[in-house]
DNA sequence: ACGAGCGCCTGTCGGC
DNA sequence: TGCCGACAGGCGCTCG
């Protein structure tokens, strides 16, 4: 599910606090209960329960998709994949059927990790420099300019859409996001990346930054049944609009596939590379 | 270096 | 109504 723009959103709203639910930053967590195995990557549970029992949360950042929780001593980095989903709730609600990790806080409360696939992994790291040592830079990094997007560009012979879905190429477009920036880009997604000019890397550096900028300001994208509060999804240009007119251009929006990802695009407005 | 195929999982939707 | 395949916001692995 989630990309960058919605791990942003949850970054944000656990460090302000949201309706019902406060700011996480100086709770305590009073301890946890892992309901699937499967969702705790490291270490193994039992060290999990005891290390991170009395650890307060002293910030969220974010690194790509993953969020990162740092705490007293340790780093509590959670990666949602497709379909996970975080929240605060009351401790005496019932466990629902996804709930996968549960953080007992104070007053009640508990951070609840709820994850129907079963993709998303949870990790409790002393240091968590070697998990997100693959990634490459962030969009939104001050670091990312597009000089060095180009650069990198130029050295890769790989359609534009699996590259920019590749996290060691850029680190935090997924789906969604690509197929928006490549459409504001006027780029098909099978076009080589060694192939652009500088002024269309430059227009592509643009568009991603546009969209994933986007994305944050309207709280990310909700769709289907997982539904976090943003509306981005009603501003979407192309995806999951298939058969819709473009609003560029009126042509139909189609939905292709490229490196095994259902790709939404204008035939009129990306044409495909020669 | 690159792409295809597949596994990991559960759920929804459309067609018959 | 039930069954069946396609599809889903991700990613790591093997293989050619």
């Amino acid at each position: 599910m989630p990309e960058l723009p919605e791990v942003e959103t949850f970054r944000r709203r656990f460090l302000q606090g949201a309706d019902s639910s406060p700011p996480l930053v100086g709770q305590q967590i009073q301890g946890a209960t892992l309901l699937w195995p499967g969702s705790l990557a490291m270490p193994s549970h039992e060290s999990f329960k005891s290390r991170i029992a009395g650890q307060t949360i002293e910030d969220i950042r974010r690194r790509g998709k993953f969020l990162l929780f740092h705490l007293s001593r340790d780093v509590l980095a959670v990666h949602l994949r497709m379909s996970g989903d975080l929240w605060v709730e009351e401790e005496s609600k019932p466990i629902q059927k996804h709930h996968r990790l549960l953080f007992h806080l104070e007053k009640g409360m508990r951070l609840v990790f709820n994850d129907p696939r079963k993709f998303g992994r949870c990790w409790l790291v002393q240091d968590p420099t070697p998990l997100l040592a693959h990634l490459g830079p962030d969009p939104l990094d001050e670091s990312f300019i597009p000089q060095r997007f180009y650069a990198n560009l130029l050295v890769r012979r790989r359609q534009l859409k699996p590259l920019l879905l590749d996290q060691r190429f850029l680190a935090g477009l997924g789906n969604i996001y690509t197929d928006e920036a490549l459409h504001i880009a006027r780029l098909h997604p099978r076009t080589v990346a060694n192939t652009l000019t500088r002024r269309q890397a430059g227009t592509l550096f643009g568009a991603i930054r546009e969209v994933l900028s986007e994305g944050i300001q309207r709280n990310g994208a909700s769709i289907d049944w997982v539904y976090r509060g943003g509306d981005f999804q009603n501003y979407f240009k192309v995806y999951q609009r298939a058969h819709q007119p473009c609003y560029t251009c009126q042509t139909s929006i189609q939905r292709i596939v490229v490196g095994q990802r259902g790709t939404y695009i204008c035939p009129r407005c990306q044409p495909p590379p020669a």
